[in-house]
DNA sequence: GCGATCAGCT
DNA sequence: CACAGCTGATCGC
């Protein structure tokens, strides 16, 4: 396609459209509230999600697209400076709330841009979507398709979501005493806790943004920002950390778990080993003294379960084959192990000819990796003395009198606290 | 004093 | 590993 027409997930100047595919903070940078470089279109929950994560956004300049629905666009070609016609339609991405893939049509042919997506062929919904795409291609393949490579290698494999949900509700019934703190972004694994307060009938404690997105999202009685009304918490990722834990511990006995999916590289069970002695497994292939020095600190347990919101290789390969592109690029490049997606796919039935070689940057894998976080995080509560003592000049003091700078604090002014120390409070 | 951007970390 | 995203420092206004 020519240049100077659209974008996608990019907010640099000059293209005349421009689309967003999910909410998620490497999606969108470049995007601010005062957005003003021309209409920005997206899904009708990316719309209504957009504002809470951009106050003041021009809504003017939002344009809503409903999935499954070609919408038309008359965009002025900046080469002959003709009107030019570009069709697109959104596919659901399964990635998180709102999240979109988009199917563009003009005389360029056709472009797929999946944006982040999972192409889980075992769930209804997204069976929808594959009919969707099937018809929309009318039996054509598609000229240019950007993939979400970010498990883009065969040693990627994982479980559906709804199985690795499973085990999240396995691990959490097998604790009855335990308190449980589960690692999330601001957007994205609702369902994996849905799933769970459903199963469990439990409710689920979010800090008060999440409740805020949670409600935006229409739930309504699952989740709660008061602890004393659950032994499960949903906390922000970055704050979940072994000392995090360490700290609940001294209160309370409490496991971590990690929804994540993490290179879960090609992990064979040990013979005579169920997925969730796999699991606890995990935990102890810590380095031998990590091993040592965790057991004399109070045993946290931290599980990790391989729910991805990104396709699997086999999904990837699936998806390929569906949509048989003549030319096809990954969109994550930055990863330290990108492969282009036509290495692997490149030698399906009459897909891409242009074989390009591969990136391959990547260490060799196949060891067994460690699934616990690292034991030097810094401390995120109550912790004055370390801030403190390297003599900033001006910060402010939070609530539970934990030292922010300047820039910290007047990002909390903005949009709220967001931290453990809620985890204290009640 | 403010937002934008970057490096660093997880 | 690298997901998605936080934090503090610095710069320009």
């Amino acid at each position: 396609m020519e240049r100077g027409l659209i974008s996608v997930d990019r907010w640099a100047e000059g293209s005349q459209a421009y689309f967003l595919t999910h909410l998620h903070a490497d999606h969108t940078q470049g995007l601010t509230s005062a957005w003003s470089k021309g209409p920005l279109f997206c899904s009708r929950l990316s719309a209504k999600l957009l504002p809470f994560k951009f106050p003041g956004f021009d809504l003017s300049l939002l344009r809503v697209l409903d999935v499954g629905v070609w919408h038309s666009l008359s965009l002025l070609s900046p080469s002959s400076a003709s009107e030019t016609l570009v069709r697109v339609m959104p596919v659901d991405a399964h990635h998180c709330p709102g999240a979109v893939m988009y199917l563009f049509s003009g005389d360029f042919g056709s472009l797929l841009y999946t944006g982040d997506f999972r192409w889980e062929m075992t769930s209804e919904k997204a069976n929808r979507s594959r009919d969707m795409l099937v018809k929309a291609l009318n039996g054509n393949r598609v000229n240019t398709l950007y993939l979400d490579n970010t498990y883009c290698n065969p040693s990627y494999s994982f479980p559906s979501r709804r199985d690795a949900a499973q085990q999240v509700v396995h691990i959490i019934a097998s604790h009855p005493k335990h308190h449980v703190i589960i690692g999330i972004d601001t957007l994205g694994k609702e369902d994996l806790l849905v799933h769970i307060a459903r199963v469990l009938k439990i409710k689920i404690w979010v800090w008060p943004e999440r409740l805020q997105t949670m409600h935006i999202l229409g739930f309504d009685e699952i989740f709660t920002t008061k602890t004393s009304l659950t032994r499960v918490r949903a906390v922000p990722r970055y704050s979940f950390t072994l000392d995090t834990l360490e700290g609940l511990n001294k209160i309370h006995p409490t496991i971590g778990i990690m929804p994540s999916g993490l290179p879960w590289a090609s992990k064979p069970l040990h013979r005579n080993e169920n997925f969730f002695d796999s699991l606890a497994r995990s935990y102890y292939n810590k380095k031998a003294h990590e091993v040592a020095s965790m057991e004399e600190r109070l045993h946290p347990e931290i599980f990790t379960v391989p729910y991805s919101d990104h396709s699997c290789y086999m999904e990837l390969h699936e998806f390929v084959q569906l949509v048989q592109p003549i030319n096809m690029r990954g969109i994550v490049s930055s990863s330290s192990c990108y492969i282009d997606p036509s290495y692997y796919f490149g030698h399906c039935d009459g897909v891409y000819q242009t074989f390009q070689r591969v990136q391959h940057k990547h260490k060799e894998r196949g060891k067994e990796r460690v699934r616990v976080l690292r034991a030097e995080s810094s401390v995120k509560v109550n912790d004055l003395t370390d801030s403190m003592r390297k003599g900033r000049k001006c910060g402010a003091v939070g609530v539970s009198g934990v030292y922010m700078s300047r820039t910290s604090a007047s990002r909390r002014r903005r949009r709220g606290a967001k931290i453990m120390e809620d985890i204290y409070a009640d």
